[in-house]
DNA sequence: CTGAATCCGCCGGGATACTG
DNA sequence: CAGTATCCCGGCGGATTCAG
C-alpha cells in the first residue's frame, strides 16, 4: 500500500477549495435542491427553507447568479415577481449534490446515534 | 408541468438540514477527502491542508469522529503518535462527495468565467 | 412582493504560548 | 508530535426598518 501523501492528493486538495469553499456556506447546497423541483418566486423559497433571512436568501441567491448557477427573471408588473430557476451548469451541481443528499438521509439517523454516544463517552470519564 | 412547491420539496429540505449544515463548514468535506486516500497522522494533514490552523484541524477532527465518520487511534510510544482514519461510515460519505468533488475540478473555470462576467457587468451600470 | 440598508451580537477561526 | 488554553478580531447572519 502506497502509504506516503500522495503528491496527487495535495493538489486534488487546493484545486477543489475556492469552489468548494463556495458551496460550504449555510443555505447555498440547500436552495440548489430547492430550485432543483423547478423555478421558484422568491417568498416560495422563503417560506420553503423558513428560517433564513430576507437578507441571507438574498445574498445566497445573489452568488449563486453570480457564479452561473442561478438564473434570475423580472417580470415586471405589480406586485413585482422575481422567479429563480437552476441554468444548464446549476443543474449539473443538482446532479452532483444528489448521492450527498441522498447520503444525509440516508445515514442521518447514524450519525446522530455516533454522536450521542461520544456525548455520553465524554459526560463519564471516570 | 406541476408548478406548485410540492410538499415532498419542503420535508426533504427540512430532514438534510442538519447534516447539510455539520458538513457545510470550511475544512470537513477536505479532510474526508483527503483520508479517501488513506491513514493519516496529525502533522500530515496539517501539512496537506497547509493552510489549516492547528486548532481547526483538532477540532474538525474531534467532530468528524464524534460523528462517527473517522476514527483516532493514539500510538503510546514517544514522540506521540495518532493516526486518523476513515470509518466504514464515513468510506460511504466519501462516495457520496465524489461528485461533489469532480464538479469542482471540471466546472471550476466555468465558475470563474461566469464570475467574472457578473463582476464586469456589475461595475459598468451605465 | 422583492428587495436594500443599517445596526449589532455571536462565534468561526487565526495567532500565540504552553504541555505531556 | 499532537495537542490544549487563551486572547482577539472579522464577518456571517439575524432583526428591523425603509423603498420601489
Amino acid at each position: 500500500m502506497d502509504n506516503a501523501l500522495p503528491a496527487v492528493a495535495e493538489t486534488r486538495s487546493c484545486e477543489i477549495r475556492d469552489v468548494l469553499d463556495r458551496l460550504s456556506d449555510k443555505w447555498s447546497l440547500l436552495i440548489v435542491e430547492l430550485l432543483g423541483t423547478g423555478t421558484r418566486r422568491f417568498n416560495e423559497l422563503r417560506r420553503a427553507v423558513d428560517d433564513i433571512s430576507q437578507r441571507m436568501l438574498t445574498l445566497t441567491l445573489r452568488r449563486l447568479e453570480r457564479d452561473g448557477l442561478v438564473t434570475r427573471t423580472v417580470h415586471e408588473v405589480v406586485p413585482p415577481q422575481v422567479e429563480y430557476a437552476l441554468t444548464p451548469l446549476g443543474a449539473t451541481l443538482l446532479d452532483a449534490i444528489a448521492p450527498l443528499v441522498a447520503w444525509t438521509r440516508e445515514h442521518r439517523q447514524q450519525v446522530a446515534v455516533a454522536r450521542a454516544a461520544y456525548e455520553r463517552a465524554a459526560e463519564r470519564p471516570a
